[in-house]
RNA sequence: UGGGGAUUCGCCAAGCGGUAAGGCUACGGACUCUGACUCCGUCAUCCGGGGGUUCGAAUCCCUCAUCCCCAGCCA
């Protein structure tokens, strides 16, 4: 077999692996806990565990780590499910903890038989004086000695409903003395009479996840289990429950750094109340670093696959900066989406010397020209953003001031006369002449302006808001279509450019974040904008 | 002060004994009917420090330092 060349550390390990023939077909599985939201350093797991068995021509599983009934909900599930389809990944078969129960607790059985599980009456209190410390060793539970027949009657006594919470566990008999704490006789079952949301009330004792995690990645034939650093500790119990359990298919766990992004909060406790307090309107809200959130912020599923490709497997802790993230967005932007012009705060903009009207085209995308050209009616009347106009510019100020030369992107070179203010000090109007020989498109007269400016039409507009994800819209109608549909909806308007930005902080509707580095840099003055409140609340919770 | 990981440019990251890829950022400059994009140029004599092995080391050995993870009946 011809091996692909690896691109990270664990395809080196497949590499070995494939060449001789320790493995032949490659499976891995996405394990979420359907406790929560998935958010961005999700997607980065996403893209090794399905990427990588892509790449060998494998399969990867969704896999739901439902072992905790207290915590997980279906509708967990059901979201979980939905942003992995908007991210474009295909599972081969959807699989959850709790569909191997049965088989879990019959090689939790098969263990006690062997001697190498006991029932533990300990409290978790004494379980936990009696694990030791990290200098000092544990001891052994007095419980440790019991017969084979005890605990097999104790075990099924548990499984019975006959016992409370917490009065009983079911632990691995390994070493109190070892280094590593996980493996001092660690619990592999307990008590919890909780409602599973799959299983009901079928069960009252629930595998721990060091002992189901593996039995199910051999159940279902996963070849790796690609999971982050911080199990790694876990790895010899991992080993342990494969080789002593008896299951047939023998999977190995690597484990790989995970993703953070500087200004981003990831953890699962902060998000949960920044919704929970109300800091933010949902886990969607596209401040936060969910994929339903990100998805709500206008950014695309392929530049978020895009970043996590290009960002690395390595087993280094490190923290990618949000630029990085964003010049993803802007590529896929600046390549896809289609142009067209919008104007905030607009400035009437009066072209005293033009008479009538007329249709001007500009390219919908420059980078697809089979995309065609937008047809805008142009007339006396225009509107420009506010900001495309300044009352005292600074030194380098190439948009429209008084006696200053702009084009009107697509349509002709003005010259700003003057202007009109109200009584407040701000612009009523501006007034402009129109240079005839520059109409784009066949402008031969050799007049150079350093400024372009979008405009719309001041008969033809299309009055829009934003809403509170910070999509623009032209009224209530569009209001929860996503991003790419509402460009589609806009294309038939002269108000647009939407496509050139999207939200860093939609909380008042007004703070943009553009995607054009200038307008980024000009708008944001070095600081960064985005998820400002996440940010300066994960602090509070720090201090 | 037990164990497990990690340490290459501001941020990621290649490199696997033969003399430091690439991307992001930044800074110059060109171009431009989006101050975007594009384009050219600059940005580690050095690979956490110190020893050693070698003709030759970021790559091997020793040692020190720093950072991360582990004492849930969470995952």
């Amino acid at each position: 077999m011809e091996l692909k060349p690896a691109n990270n550390f664990i395809e080196e390990i497949i590499n070995e692996e494939l060449s001789v023939g320790k493995v032949e077909k490659i499976r891995t599985r996405f394990p979420p806990e359907p406790n929560g939201f998935l958010h961005i350093g999700h997607a980065k797991s996403l893209c090794i565990n399905f990427g990588t068995a892509q790449k060998y021509g494998g399969k990867c599983n969704l896999f739901f780590d439902d072992t905790n009934p207290s915590k997980e909900k279906d509708e967990y599930v059901q979201a979980i499910k939905e942003d992995i389809r908007w991210l474009g990944f295909e599972w081969d078969t959807i699989n959850y903890a709790s569909d191997f129960f049965q088989d879990i607790y019959e090689l939790a059985v098969g263990l006690i038989k062997a001697g190498k599980a006991f029932v533990c009456d300990l409290t978790a209190d004494e379980i936990r004086e009696n694990r030791g410390t990290l200098t000092r060793p544990g001891v052994e539970s007095p419980y440790k000695n019991r017969s084979v027949e005890e605990n097999l009657q104790l075990f099924e006594n548990m499984k019975n409903g006959m016992y409370a919470d917490g009065e009983k566990v079911l632990r691995a008999k390994i070493d109190m003395a070892s280094p590593n704490i996980n493996m001092r006789d660690p619990v592999i079952y307990r008590v919890l009479h909780a409602t599973h949301h799959r299983t009901g009330d079928k069960w009252c004792i629930y595998p721990m996840y060091d002992f189901a995690h593996p039995i199910c990645d051999s159940l279902q034939g996963v070849t790796h289990s690609l999971c982050t650093l911080e199990f790694e500790d876990h790895r010899p119990l991992y080993n342990w429950v494969v080789e002593n359990t008896g299951v047939s298919h023998k999977p190995r766990q690597i484990e790989f750094a995970r993703l953070n992004v500087t200004n981003y909060v990831m953890s699962k406790r902060y998000l949960k109340k920044l919704v929970e307090e109300k800091f933010v309107d949902g886990w969607d809200d596209p401040r936060m670093p969910t994929l339903t959130g990100l998805r709500n912020r206008g950014v695309p599923a392929e530049a978020l696959k895009r970043f996590c490709e290009e960002i690395g497997v390595a087993k280094a802790n490190s923290e990618i900066q949000v630029e990085y993230f964003d010049h993803f967005v802007r590529d896929y932007y600046n390549q896809n989406a289609p142009r067209a012009m919008v104007c905030f705060n607009p400035i009437k903009v009066i072209i005293d010397n033009y008479e009538g009207s007329e249709t001007v085209l500009t390219d919908i995308n420059p980078n697809k020209p089979e995309l065609g050209q937008r047809e805008m009616t142009f007339s006396k009347t225009v509107f420009i953003d506010g900001e495309d106009f300044s009352l005292c510019p600074p030194p380098k100020y190439f948009r429209m001031k008084k006696d200053g030369l702009v084009r009107l992107k697509g349509a002709y070179v003005v010259r700003c006369d003057d202007y009109v203010l109200n009584e407040d000090g701000s612009v009523k109007e501006v007034h402009c002449t129109y240079l005839p020989e520059t109409r784009s498109g066949s402008d031969n007269s050799g007049i150079k302006v350093k400024g372009t400016i979008h405009w719309v039409d001041g008969q033809n507009f299309v009055p829009c808001q934003v809403n509170k994800y910070g999509h623009l819209l032209n009224d209530a109608e569009y209001a929860g279509q996503d991003f790419s549909e509402r460009m589609n909806l806009n294309s038939k308007t002269v108000i647009d450019a939407v496509c050139e930005r999207y939200v860093a902080d939609a909380a008042d509707g007004e703070c943009f974040q553009l995607l054009r580095k200038g307008y980024y840099k000009k708008m944001s003055g070095g600081d960064k904008p985005v998820l400002s409140e996440i940010v300066s609340l994960k602090d509070s919770f720090k201090a």
